[in-house]
DNA sequence: CTATAGGTAAACAATT
DNA sequence: AAATTGTTTACCTATA
């Protein structure tokens, strides 16, 4: 055992050294951000703007990642169920996002084509098209999303590989991407780009000579872009022809990949772009860039009274300049990025529904918008924590994107941000139970540098009862943790005494001397007892809360479940919402109370399957037949019933909402 | 605001 | 004697 461990140990270290400096204690977790983002900011050129404009996301989530998130919230979200979650609401966001920009770009094109066609004489296509409408939207939405996804998977192979160091920021974006990051990214961008305006502005003036390349260009690349003439028909744009052709340059490259000529082609002057189809008569009144009486403009949320105050505003304040090129860059990098992370998340759903054998036609409807009420029950919950307005951390969610191939790289550099006490009382009730969150994503923390969302008390006694003997030393509880997690093969004197600590103090540890010296087992009835009383036999409580939230039949088939059999049932609605993201709020009240009883009865030995095969190639001993024994088999059906239950839940009318929006992926 | 749970650090004793 | 193991206290943070 102990030259097992020893070499365990040996090889998890060297293979752990990822060139990121070991988290010595935790109180270093929150200045070690300052490095990296001074790395970040010393590669920008401040002349040089296409070098700036790909540091730029980087170096504003860099900027916003320290502040922004302490190393227990970063961790609590990097959890992989909860990151999972995550994942899910970040992509119905990425979604809707680009399904505006979509939108957006189908309008412009359609508008264009009629413009194009109108003057070419093809009335005919005209008509189809104009008959068809709808469906040809939807046909040319899903064609372009295939070539962008294309051009994504090449920008993959070909440019971004080489961003890597960027990429932790720019997938924590990613991530963390909700209109309020967006915000709050533009903000940031603006403060950054407002810092070398003193150098660039200088010698700007009003030339407009290519102001029809421009105008077009930029109105090609993004919808937002607000190249709008001015009422009297002239441009505003002020921008040197040399940094004109940078842009278009640079604009080309990120588009070129695109169904090209159709968003060639230059607006019809006077012509802005708009979410209405009715291209003509609205586009006094409507402005993509501008609603409910302010400027979107990335950053800007200037007030405007009407759309002509708007006009000028947009036209004085968000001119053709350095600074809302970059902004420009910098929002097409993010949509990039979402396109990236969707076309990813895309290929991870259909390779996550084949597993399961599901249709991968079913999928949309039925997990869209579990995941979407997930997710935002789950928002919901980890948003709290920060202030409206900020956005949300730039979790390092990225690692869980891919866990187990970037998860250790990746996870590694987020993780650095995570070191502190994590797993706090919550991880514990709102990560799935121990025992099947672990088998899950088992592989996942072996190799990634997470910190697992258990308690040390948790873990430990799982550990224990995953032994065959159900009791361990000291040392193979170490072992155990080593062996299972990548994240304490180091700081090993913080997280042995932590262990150490847990033990001790929890009377449901139960140090038993052995012959060969002292073993450690676990009382679970002190187990349990530790745990809130709050729901303990309490039903009703549940009942309430369930009731309360305005569940329908299903609250009532769970609370018939929950009063028939003692919260057992409630067990897998736990898993349910914490391994697949069903939104079930309702159980995010109850959930701690419950997660103990699934906790333990999952880890009688259901889960070990997952666990031991590899790791220890010995059967767990299931000795508590029981009463837990029954219930030991769900977890393994729990996935079946989950999914049974997933599609029922009250969510669905959001999962109807939120379909369109798939759907059109 | 308070109580509780959990994480970390540390001092110290007992054991190996 | 040194390392390990075990106990205890204190402090901090997050949560309810």
């Amino acid at each position: 055992m102990m030259v097992e461990s020893a070499t365990e140990t040996i090889r998890t270290v060297s293979s752990n050294q990822n060139g990121v400096s070991s988290l010595t204690s935790q109180s270093e977790g929150g200045g070690r951000e300052g490095g990296s983002n001074g790395d970040a900011n010393g590669e920008i050129s401040p002349v040089d703007l296409l070098h700036l404009q790909q540091q730029q996301v980087p170096v504003s989530m860099a900027m916003m990642t320290p502040q922004m998130i302490t190393p227990q919230q970063m961790q609590q979200i990097l959890s992989p169920p909860q990151l999972q979650a995550l994942l899910q609401q970040q992509q119905a966001l990425m979604l809707q996002q680009l399904q505006e920009y979509y939108k957006k770009q189908q309008e412009q094109l359609h508008l264009q084509l009629l413009s194009q066609q109108q003057q070419a004489g093809k009335q005919a296509k005209e008509q189809q098209q104009l008959g068809s409408k709808q469906l040809a939207f939807q046909q040319q939405l899903i064609q372009m999303q295939q070539l962008q996804q294309q051009h994504i998977i090449n920008l993959q192979r070909q440019g971004l590989v080489g961003i890597q160091p960027s990429q932790v920021p720019i997938q924590s974006l990613q991530q963390a991407m909700c209109p309020t990051d967006l915000q709050q990214l533009w903000k940031d961008v603006a403060g950054v780009q407002n810092a070398d305006e003193p150098i660039k502005h200088e010698g700007l003036d009003l030339s407009t000579n290519s102001s029809n390349t421009t105008s077009y260009t930029a109105s090609k690349v993004s919808p937002q872009i607000p190249h709008h003439p001015l009422p009297n028909g002239q441009n505003s744009m002020h921008t040197p022809k040399r940094d004109r052709a940078r842009l278009f340059e640079w604009i080309s490259s990120f588009t070129k990949g695109e169904s090209s000529d159709e968003h060639l082609t230059p607006y019809p002057k006077g012509t802005p772009l708009q979410s209405t189809h009715s291209s003509h008569e609205e586009h006094t009144a409507s402005h993509p860039l501008y609603g409910h009486g302010e400027c979107k403009w990335p950053g800007c949320e200037a007030l405007c009274e009407d759309m002509g105050q708007f006009i000028k505003h947009l036209n004085s304040e968000h001119a053709l300049d350095d600074r809302s090129t970059a902004q420009c860059r910098v929002q097409m990098q993010v949509v990039q990025q979402l396109e990236i992370q969707l076309a990813k998340e895309s290929e991870r759903l259909q390779a996550m529904m084949t597993h399961l054998h599901m249709r991968p036609s079913e999928p949309k409807p039925f997990n869209q918008p579990l995941n979407l009420a997930s997710s935002a029950s789950l928002l919901k919950r980890d948003s709290e924590p920060f202030p409206e307005g900020l956005p949300h951390p730039p979790t390092s969610a990225a690692a869980p994107i891919t866990p187990l191939r970037q998860g250790p790289s990746v996870i590694s550099s987020s993780s650095l941000h995570g070191v502190g006490p994590i797993r706090r009382r919550n991880s514990d009730k709102y990560c799935t139970p121990i025992a099947s969150e672990l088998a899950q994503n088992c592989e996942f923390y072996k190799n990634a540098d997470v910190r697992p969302p258990f308690t040390y008390a948790s873990l430990i006694r799982h550990a224990i009862l995953e032994s065959p003997e159900r009791q361990l030393t000291l040392n193979e509880i170490y072992n155990w943790f080593t062996r299972m997690f990548a994240y304490f093969r180091r700081n090993t004197a913080t997280w042995k005494n932590a262990v150490r600590h847990n033990l001790s103090l929890h009377k449901c540890f139960v140090r038993v001397e052995n012959v060969k010296g002292a073993v450690w087992t676990v009382d679970e009835v002190e187990y349990q007892k530790r745990r809130p009383p709050k729901m303990t036999g309490s039903p009703t409580l549940v009942k309430n809360m369930i009731s309360g939230l305005g569940f329908g039949s299903l609250n009532a088939s769970y609370q018939a479940a929950l009063a028939e059999s003692s919260l057992s049932l409630l067990n897998s609605p736990t898993l349910i919402n914490n391994n697949t993201g069903a939104s079930l709020n309702m159980l995010h009240i109850g959930h701690d109370d419950v997660s103990s009883t699934v906790e333990q009865v999952n880890s009688n030995g259901s889960c070990s399957p997952g666990l031991s095969p590899q790791q220890y190639g010995h059967q767990i001993h299931v000795k508590e037949e029981p009463a837990e024994l029954e219930e030991d088999s769900r977890p393994v059906s729990l996935i079946a019933s989950v999914t049974q239950n997933l599609s029922m839940p009250s969510d669905e009318r959001d999962m109807e909402e939120e379909l369109p929006t798939e759907e059109l992926e």
